[in-house]
DNA sequence: CTAGGGTTAG
């Protein structure tokens, strides 16, 4: 057994400890598999920390980290040390606070004091490197421990598998998963199949999903709320509505599992995004008569099903006599909301209200919704002094504000300032990607100016931004709008190459240009190959 | 003292 686990780390160390991410400084067990020893046991030369205490008393607000931070070393000094078990209390409230980078940092000052670590430390510590994205790092720290010991557990495992769920390493997650269970290293439990799972959702192969589930039902592992609600909220994102309500009855009826909170919102957004309000609604009255109290999620998602048909409001003033505590989701949801009715003025009150009121800071979000629905409301140029105003800050530095405000600009009829925020691009060491190619694109077809169209297009593939289905429609449209003819045949024979279909407007574009004799009747073949099949999804349209 | 599910978004 322990050596089968060896030789699995081992196997792990070649697969995973190649990746190394250096983003944090206290990151200090991100390193390759060689010198995870010598850092790990190296001495900690105290930066921050100790300088950081004497200072403390002056501040007024202390923060509960900084009290953690403080027990730490008020407890690394005692003599004798206190236990491990000690030491993993205070690691898991620091974790509980998501300080990762700043658990992952006691931990190597536990180590280079001689703290013994256990199986909990690591496991702590390996969940704060998978939080972080850093999932490699966190099979360091199994072989760190694993060196001293410290055998993992089906609780580390978990926490690896997902880690790398998390960082979409989904082969590497169902090798670890088959590897466990073939190697029998764990036995795996309703959590790490109810994580695998979770990881097959993620990457849409819910029939996979549910194999596993059957398969655990019939290993005597017995699914719970999560394992179901992980897969009905799967289905549900699938608009697979039915499935996920054969489902819900099924986990009821015949498992005699009761649907939580999560289980009735996932439901709840399902209908919304299928745009069945009243199931939706219906649902939510049903979880209210059998006891169960809608918490922010589920009011923000009924709240965006509402948004999405224009009819807001009356809901947010329940959720502040609930006395439930909107956050920035809601916010943005209703901001949204505001936009598409076309009530500006109050959604920047509200955008204010926020921010005053409630303390609750926009995100990045928060600004992309603000700037569409400015734009959208052809108020472009307080959409642009927002943005200008927002300062040369992360949230400035966003590819996806860019791209809303440059298709804005566009949209608006001022194709210079397009121009001005693309150019920008370059002086900002932003990169554009396919949506803002299209953007320009786009807007360079509105404008007549072709040429600039397709150097544009050309430069994508060097780029390493090769065109999307989007891409090659909007260029055929501006080709076929400005009365050029050349390329049509050639565009449609590579869309057909790559799987990409024609949507409805460029079809009628090419149909218009084919009666009036400006294109060729024999591309009508090609065409038809391109249009969608009926019922079908098209394949440019994003799961 | 350790692991798993749900909300907004070009």
């Amino acid at each position: 057994m322990k050596v089968v686990a060896a030789s699995l780390i081992n196997s792990l160390k070649g697969t995973f400890f190649t990746a190394t991410c250096f983003r944090n400084p206290f990151l200090l067990v991100l390193q390759p598999p060689s010198a995870i020893q010598t850092i790990l046991l190296a001495p900690f030369h105290s930066d921050s920390a100790s300088n950081h205490h004497s200072h403390l008393t002056m501040c007024q607000k202390i923060t509960k980290l900084d009290h953690a931070l403080q027990l730490f070393d008020q407890m690394t000094q005692r003599q004798p040390l206190p236990s491990v078990v000690k030491f993993n209390q205070l690691l898991q409230s620091v974790t509980k606070m998501k300080h990762y980078s700043c658990s992952i940092h006691l931990f190597k000052q536990m180590t280079a004091i001689g703290v013994p670590v256990d199986v909990y430390t690591t496991n702590i510590v390996t969940k704060c490197c998978c939080q972080m994205s850093c999932t490699s790092e966190g099979f360091a720290v199994v072989a760190y421990g694993f060196r001293r010991g410290v055998d993992p557990d089906v609780y580390t495992f978990s926490t690896l598998l997902n880690g790398l769920i998390l960082e979409d390493r989904i082969l590497e997650a169902e090798r670890l998963f088959k590897k466990l269970i073939k190697g029998k290293l764990c036995e795996p439990n309703v959590v790490m199949y109810t994580t695998m799972i979770k990881g097959l959702c993620k990457v849409g192969i819910n029939d996979t999903a549910i194999g596993l589930l059957r398969l655990m039902d019939e290993k005597g592992c017995k699914p719970d709320v999560m394992t179901y609600s992980t897969i009905i909220d799967s289905l549900c994102k699938d608009k697979m509505i039915d499935d996920a309500l054969k489902l819900f009855n099924e986990m009821i009826l015949h498992k005699g599992i009761l649907p939580d909170v999560v289980t009735y919102s996932s439901l709840i957004r399902g209908l919304c995004s299928s745009g069945d309000m009243r199931k939706a609604k219906e649902i939510f009255d049903l979880m209210k008569v059998r006891g169960h109290v809608p918490d922010v999620v589920t009011y923000s998602s009924l709240l965006n099903g509402y948004c999405k048909k224009s009819k807001i409001l009356h809901l947010f003033h329940e959720i502040m006599e609930k006395g439930i505590k909107p956050n920035v989701v809601t916010y943005n949801t209703i901001l949204q909301g505001l936009f598409r009715v076309g009530r500006c003025k109050d959604a920047f009150e509200l955008f204010k209200e926020m921010q005053s009121h409630s303390h609750i800071p926009p995100n990045a979000i928060t600004y992309r919704i603000v700037l569409e629905g400015l734009c959208n409301n052809r108020q472009l140029d307080e959409a642009l002094s927002l943005f200008r105003m927002m300062g040369e800050n992360e949230l400035n530095l966003d590819i996806v504000a860019y791209t809303i405000l440059i298709d804005g600009a566009s949209k608006c009829g001022k194709p210079d300032i397009t121009k001005v925020l693309f150019n920008e691009l370059n002086t900002k060491g932003l990169n554009p990607d396919v949506r803002t190619y299209n953007v320009m694109i786009s807007c360079f077809g509105r404008e007549g100016l072709v040429r600039e169209a397709k150097e544009l297009f050309l430069q994508m593939e060097e780029r390493g931004c090769p065109p999307d289905c989007v891409t090659y429609n909007v260029l055929l449209k501006g080709l076929l709008k400005n009365g050029q003819h050349d390329t049509i045949e050639m565009l449609l024979q590579k869309m057909d190459e790559q799987g990409f279909s024609v949507e409805a407007s460029t079809c009628s574009m090419l149909l218009d240009h084919i009666s009036s004799r400006s294109l060729d009747g024999s591309l009508l073949k090609l065409i038809g190959k391109l249009v969608p099949k009926e019922g079908k999804e098209a394949p440019c349209i994003d799961r």
